[in-house]
DNA sequence: ATAAATTTTTAGATTGGTCTAAAATTTATA
DNA sequence: TATAAATTTTAGACCAATCTAAAAATTTAT
């Protein structure tokens, strides 16, 4: 059996492994499990025992294919529970994120099959990250950052790679909906933020950190 | 804050006291626990200094009020997320027991209160038991125990006090199901076992023991 | 009314997940 | 390339929830 605690490190092991091809820091992981390195380490080892990652002391950890097919399965439920609650309970998408926390912990595959049936099979969360299929396969969405977008270039907007409730709620702020259209204006060349047309009409300024964070498709 | 493990005791001190005025005992609870009584003890002096007990030694406990409210909200989670189970994903109602028993330490009001209305305010759960309301009030359905009915009269089939998967796959197999009549045609004097009649044409023996937890209104 | 049986509690240990402080290792820099 | 800085691990501790074995209290039965 596999514990609440555990599902939660491969979870987070797997979205930093997605970032790069190098071994995962001890304290990278500590950042984002809010938990001190020290415990990360007697984690890693435990993990390590039950095959979840590859690990060796000093030189980061790895996630094996049995944890990842494990990560992914927690992703699955965590993205399927997100889209439940937009879609079926109305909640909005900066007011998901931490129930679904909880909910992508609840262990039943019956469930998740029912659940993903009755959501229609969706492609994508609320929020337009890929959900894994029942196999642990990420569908391919394709969407680049609009920050590798050049000038005068039109998107849509489809996704963001960021959740904090902050972030998805200084989107709405500047009206920067799932769907919308996203012009680039002009791209300030010493610290790359840049003029946006969105909808067509408004003009608004956004630094590159954000750019970065929103998942846009070609027109 | 209250962890999973302090619900779970909680809301079954809860059942344990609707069967009786008297303090429940140490024993009874580790029983349904699936703990040892020096567990039990240990918890009910740590959930006496919360104060959602009141326990004295070798004297049994009883909820306080602060402790029958959370059960009745933890109670109401697990019968809604029922409903959610068989009415909107086509479980079927011997199977949600287990998976209900996680997603009722889901933490979140919001949540609840949205899963009710897109339930369309359910009063009672798939085995007919039933869901308290928001203010932990537990409507009265008035439902009688099917033993208590006299010969010759006939009710309508509304609920279980018994959940076993065992138990629904019995009333299945003879045909019992939420909804149907029964007639009484005859009790049985020496142990109480009784000829029913069910949707006006099966005749069908039944034990007492079984008729206990059939839970009936009258026509 | 007292002895026997049962129930409950205490004492002490274990496991999972965490911590702090100190030691070991790796990386960066002068 | 030696040393300083940063990272990571170890050692030892704590808390929550559990256990077993033994002691204490209560209940039952003679």
């Amino acid at each position: 059996m596999i514990s609440f605690t555990e599902e939660n490190y491969l979870k987070i092991i797997y979205k930093l492994s997605a970032e790069t091809d190098n071994e995962i820091s001890t304290n990278a992981v500590a950042e984002l499990t809010q938990t001190k390195a020290a415990s990360v380490t007697d984690m890693l080892r435990k993990l390590s025992e039950k095959q979840l990652v590859s690990y060796q002391k000093y030189q980061g950890v790895r996630l094996t294919e049995e944890g990842q097919s494990l990560a992914l399965k927690v992703i699955r439920k965590h993205r399927l529970w997100e889209v439940f609650l937009v879609n079926k309970l109305g909640f909005n998408w900066d007011e998901v994120h931490e129930i679904a926390e909880e909910l992508e912990h609840i262990n039943s595959e019956e469930l998740v099959q029912r659940l993903d049936e009755f959501l229609g099979f969706p492609q994508c969360d609320p929020h337009g990250d890929p959900i894994p299929d029942r196999n642990g396969r990420m569908p391919e969405l394709g969407y680049k950052n609009l920050s590798e977008i050049e000038e005068k270039q039109t998107v849509i907007m489809m996704g963001v790679s960021q959740h904090s409730t902050n972030f998805l709620q200084y989107l709405a702020k500047i009206g920067l909906n799932l769907g919308i259209s996203i012009e680039v204006v002009e791209i300030n060349d010493f610290d790359k933020s840049l003029t946006i047309k969105i909808g067509g009409s408004n003009s608004c300024f956004i630094s590159y950190e954000v750019a970065k964070n929103l998942l846009v498709k070609a027109f």
